[in-house]
DNA sequence: CTGAAAGCGCTTACAG
DNA sequence: CTGAAAGCGCTTACAG
């Protein structure tokens, strides 16, 4: 009902007995300000407790904002398919104040592949004032990120976080707790008995994934942390080349016929969900990553015990958001967020997807 | 660069050859204006696919947002707690909008206490546009709605779902589903051996909680559809009467050593904790409900098998967030949104928190 | 039924 | 260093 119940800009100029211009030009230090004006308009901003309207500033502002985001390419139901769902309803919410994502994918199995998207990137004739990047190879992202850094374009992290870069923000898991946390399903499934099979999956034959990585070295810590004596069989897989990895398979399982569990430190684990199934392998344990439709399958039927996950959607939901914020409001946010590691039993399973995650109306 | 990108309501008016008066008419279906009009204008709008800046929109039109919500009184690290923090997190994104939210509070364990809270709502000066409301006592909150229900008032359920009201959304998990997660983690830990302790903490006798009754048939559920056989030995506790506790407690122990597991479907399964705790009981297998301080401590001591938590965060924050854009714009959302149903274990429990689950910058 | 004008709370040239 | 004025894209009386 009271009209001026918020004081406004247009207040505190006349408060402060100077015009609005100087007002704004205090507020985002612009100079060309006395000192004395820049005392005083402070000090009744501060008593009269000033909050500015940001929906007036960003109407006002209407300074276009690109976005790029760099991600490996995706199929619906897939893992940076959800990553791109979470870009697209921030894109969406923020289309008034004239925030516009472009996706550009790579193979993420291939760094090449992400190499030429950078320079996609960089060839790029519209501006780019923002950039969200999946973090998977680490070298070429450092790269990346130092390009970026010289031209003062801000960047986000998501999928697993490099430190010491300068980032504006990570949005994703701790990788290396998600690994101790698959160790601990997959120990616990098999009852503490028995081998365990590792399967790097991959085209680039011996180039695992940043996040891949560090959850090997937390499964690894977990299990010495737990004084578990086991024989860890590691084979590499192929993705896609189904005779290359039964035959690999067959012959680790005859080989070691003490294995009862199994783990791949990637989305891909329904690569040896199925071959457990075909082989009727009931007695192997197997915890894999990620909520992906061939998983969840695999997790259904039994043959799957556990999927840890992450939130990709809110990853990418959060970096658009991120960067949007630091564009239009000068605001800046925390910058490592480490969201949940979520268990996925075959009876809690159907309650997480994109939109459950991501309840955005 | 291109100034006029996306088409305004100015362009459309032009191209329509009326004024923005009549297109805005047309938008919102104020009437006055002729059939004629009213087709050319939708039909232009259609054609370049016309989106209005809602930025724009809500600077213009400045009513007022008072939003109550109607939520148990909470303590610092609680279950409610959370709940308003992701209330006000939703507050704060929307001040610049005009958003304001009041919170009503009233004791979980006493209707009285919330019919109380529902007269002061009813008897607030200022005009209420809409409300939250923790759904604990079903019968008084279905006379609310009704009561809301004839004022045009939009409400929201959080906590716990009540159908075939007048709800404009529910934000909230599968309080069933709920249950026979329960139930399923608890028959894991148990190895499907020995009876149960069903513990009813509550003030009210006799008066559970809409969602723990749902939780507690769910919980049966699970246990018939595993053909579980089980002596489900039941108690009732009281908040804050240790001796009475203690004392029901030793009696169902010492009237039925086969129990190995127990149960209860509020936040306070920390009473049992604590008393397993200092009857030093380690064989019994204990799994509650939420992420509450003095719960986690029990889990991370190992008194407590697992945690089944809700978001209560994301309630109170898609709550706020739904009304404020029906109100500012006239959207509605989904009526029926379950959340997921999150297993905290000692080892991933670390990661789930108001502000995990929430990521606002 | 219709249009012209003022205003929401900011920012942005522009003139001094 | 400072202020007056126009403008962001919409809504809201008001006059016809």
């Amino acid at each position: 009902m009271q009209k001026n119940k918020n004081i406004r800009l247009t207040d505190i100029a006349r408060l402060a007995n100077v015009s609005v211009g100087t007002v704004d030009r205090v507020i985002h230090n612009r100079g060309r300000v006395s000192e004395e004006n820049i005392r005083r308009v402070k000090e009744i901003m501060e008593q009269v407790g000033y909050r500015p309207n940001l929906i007036a500033r960003s109407l006002a502002v209407k300074k276009p904002c690109h976005l790029v985001a760099l991600i490996p390419d995706f199929r619906p139901g897939d893992y940076w398919s959800a990553m791109e769902y979470g870009i697209r309803r921030a894109e969406e919410e923020w289309e008034s104040y004239g925030v516009k994502v472009s996706v550009l994918t790579f193979d993420q199995y291939s760094k090449v592949s992400f190499e030429q998207a950078v320079s996609r990137l960089q060839e790029m004739t519209e501006t780019v004032d923002g950039v969200i990047v999946g973090t998977l190879f680490k070298e070429a992202v450092i790269q990346l990120s130092e390009h970026l850094d010289a031209r003062e374009i801000p960047y986000v992290y998501v999928d697993s976080d490099i430190e010491e870069q300068g980032r504006l923000a990570y949005y994703g898991t701790d990788s290396v707790a998600g690994g101790e946390i698959g160790a601990r399903m997959l120990l616990a499934s098999m009852a503490f008995q028995g081998d365990i099979l590792v399967a790097h999956i991959q085209h680039d034959k011996g180039s695992m994934s940043t996040q891949g990585q560090k959850r090997y070295s937390g499964f690894l810590q977990y299990l010495k942390q737990q004084g578990y004596e086991v024989n860890l069989v590691e084979v590499d897989l192929w993705i896609g080349d189904e005779a290359h990895n039964e035959q690999v398979l067959d012959e680790a399982f005859r080989n070691h016929p003490g294995i009862r569990g199994a783990v791949t430190f990637n989305s891909s684990c329904y690569i040896l969900g199925d071959y457990l199934e075909k082989r009727q392998k009931h007695e192997i344990r197997l915890v894999g990553y990620d909520l992906i439709d061939p998983n969840v399958r695999l997790l259904n039927e039994g043959y799957v015990q556990a999927l840890i996950a992450q939130r990709p959607e809110l990853q990418g939901y959060n970096g658009v958001k991120a960067l949007s914020r630091l564009l239009l409001f000068d605001e800046k946010p925390q910058v490592v967020n480490l969201l949940p590691i979520d268990i996925l039993l075959k009876e809690n399973y159907q309650f997480y997807n994109r939109v459950s995650n991501l309840l955005q109306i």
